[in-house]
DNA sequence: ATTTTTGTTATAATGCTTTTAGAACAGAAT
DNA sequence: ATTCTGTTCTAAAAGCATTATAACAAAAAT
């Protein structure tokens, strides 16, 4: 599973590891119902401590992203048929103060909308 | 100015100073030239310390959206007639994992581009 | 059935970030 | 000449991120 953390990022080690793997399962590299490896085995693979995999777990299960079995493990969630609303409004809270900052760079609608959709392709086309 | 700080919020306060500023420059609120508070008057009616209003100047200094003066005061920068490739390629990355998570939420390209689209009307015509 | 592996929990330590506070400085604005 | 400005410094408190050990009980593997 292609993981990459840069310890020196200023991102923390459980977002990039969390990020890595919804950008995983959106590519579906990782299918609803494939188990995630144990804490302590990725934490050795990556060469970090088991409670930031932990970490990095608990916050998907929490966004609904994944489920953590209690000494069992980790299991992907079906991807929803259709959205829920609190999902999309939670992404409309996040991506708004982005959207402020492509505009004020100079950024034309065209432009941003292409970006997403451009970021759209990569996730699910590759 | 009407800018809202949540102490209580997991976003940093100089975050969502620098946010909510990027929103009103977004918005034409606050127009290329204008000068900003002193960060001594704006700390005092947020309520909040000087060192952190400074921290939010100097952070959207660094993107090159505003220009602090020293002894004198923060200038709203011009927004670029076309925006630079250095700034796309940030929106880009910053980009990439909201739309991954929105793809594993079950959100189509049309859902998320109408969403984005959504978003700059918003802080474009309002 | 026994051993191994699993997630969970607890404690502890370290370093970094965030926030606040107070003070002093020198240049700009009035 | 006075006030206001951003800058710099020191300091402290609180929280977060990360690592390290260790122990526990249940699931999985043998």
């Amino acid at each position: 599973m292609h993981i990459q953390i840069e310890p020196a990022s200023d991102i923390p080690i459980y977002t990039q590891l969390a990020n890595q793997l919804i950008a995983l399962i959106a590519k579906k590299e990782l299918k609803p119902n494939d188990t995630l490896p144990s804490v302590r085995s990725l934490a050795a693979d990556l060469g970090v401590n088991m409670h930031t995999v932990n970490k990095a777990y608990h916050e998907l299960q929490q966004k609904g992203i994944i489920s953590v079995i209690p000494k069992s493990g980790a299991v992907i969630n079906p991807i929803p048929e259709v959205s829920s609303e609190s999902s999309r409004d939670r992404m409309r809270e996040t991506l708004h103060p982005l959207i402020a900052e492509s505009i004020v760079y100079g950024m034309s609608r065209d432009e941003i909308l292409s970006l997403a959709s451009s970021l759209i392709s990569e996730l699910t086309e590759e």
